[in-house]
DNA sequence: TCGAATATGGTAGTCACTACCATATGACTG
DNA sequence: CAGTCATATGGTAGTGACTACCATATTCGA
């Protein structure tokens, strides 16, 4: 690797270590681009190169944890449907446990910022659209609108499933193990698709 | 109804309605507010206030299809879980069904523009929310963090299905049946959460 | 060491959006 | 009907994200 990948990688991990630094300090709103430039030792002009918007700074950790997810997956050998969501979802879910701290640090922002908010919404979507396509380049069938409305019910189901055990996550800074709620969602996958309680009268909705 | 909310409603109608022929026409992206604000015979001030951001003036359809279909089920008598689910996604699908142009402009817009496809996800996450805070007030429990989970998986699991059966109805232009399909997608809410084809064969993944 | 490729910094500008104020227009009271 | 009050509107000035562009500096291959 020659010395310009090497310098552009460590000018890249500053603009975003200061950037973060200073979104929770002051908030993201009340953060200009330019201070976070200014923190880097860089001008405007070059932090735009390396991040195209001010959300990416932010999202830039768990877009990693999704697409490194779904190349992973791109490489794995067939297997049954369910098992390959499953693996998909523990292992999106591990990449994320493994910055507690960075994660909860986005839903914070993403819960007072809308912007934030949207942009981490639309990065879920296309991780949705990412696998959707690598489903239904596994899946076969004769009616290929079939495969396609399969492939894109199963990755929603999975994107389903992670994006509720994590909320449930950050909600709850300490009274949840991830791995076990993780682990009853998805024998709701294999099971029923509506995860009814054991109980049969907590099976009923009840009116206001 | 006093003549002040009259007018305030045909403002706002002729705004919106003179951004979205504006969008179509030009794009979202090369239409200024300024330029749908002359249009309007409005000032871009009185435009800011009856729409906050660019993105609501393409959104407002769908949010109001959204909200009005969580509205109208918090007015349901008590159902069965999933008779629940499935009459909120047949009335929001029916909703948007009323008016197809606009549905399909909305989406094509939303792919070729990142902002609004942000707005977009984001409008459909607050929905799921809104969604999942009905269901925790009508499903009973003992262990208050298991409603909530099944509540926010349920309500994934619908806009799961809205979602899908929305973007193929939109990807293919005539080749789909709305009602048809959410049929389909909804006999796998109950059954089972992976919607697998019914040849034993079809259920494997085959690698790349 | 020289020239090509590329990274950087600065400038000027567009545009979405906000805060604020003066004015005009419906709405209600005597 | 006149007056007054609440509210709607239009305009101005400004902030800040983002773009296009160009001159300079740095790194790489020969």
């Amino acid at each position: 690797m020659g010395l310009r990948e090497l310098k552009r990688e460590r000018t890249r991990r500053l603009i975003a270590d200061k950037a973060f630094e200073l979104f929770t300090d002051h908030g993201f709103g009340r953060t200009t681009v330019e201070q976070i430039a200014a923190a880097a030792e860089v001008g405007p002009s070059t932090l735009y190169r390396y991040f195209p918007t001010k959300e990416t700074l932010v999202l830039e950790f768990v877009e990693d944890c999704l697409m490194d997810a779904v190349a992973w997956f791109r490489e794995q050998p067939p297997v049954d449907l369910p098992d390959g969501l499953q693996a998909v979802i523990e292992r999106v879910l591990e990449e994320l446990e493994r910055n507690p701290d960075r994660v909860r640090a986005v839903y914070e922002m993403a819960d007072q910022t809308p912007s934030v908010s949207a942009h981490l919404q639309e990065l879920i979507w296309r991780f949705r659209e990412e696998l959707t396509e690598e489903l239904v380049r596994r899946l076969s069938g004769p009616d290929p609108q079939l495969v396609e409305f399969t492939a894109a019910l199963s990755a929603g189901s999975a994107m389903n499933i992670i994006e509720t055990v994590v909320r449930m996550w950050v909600d709850n800074p300490d009274g949840i193990d991830v791995k076990e709620l993780a682990h009853r969602a998805m024998s709701l996958l294999r099971g029923g698709g509506i995860p009814l309680p054991a109980a049969p009268s907590d099976n009923a909705i009840h009116g206001p």
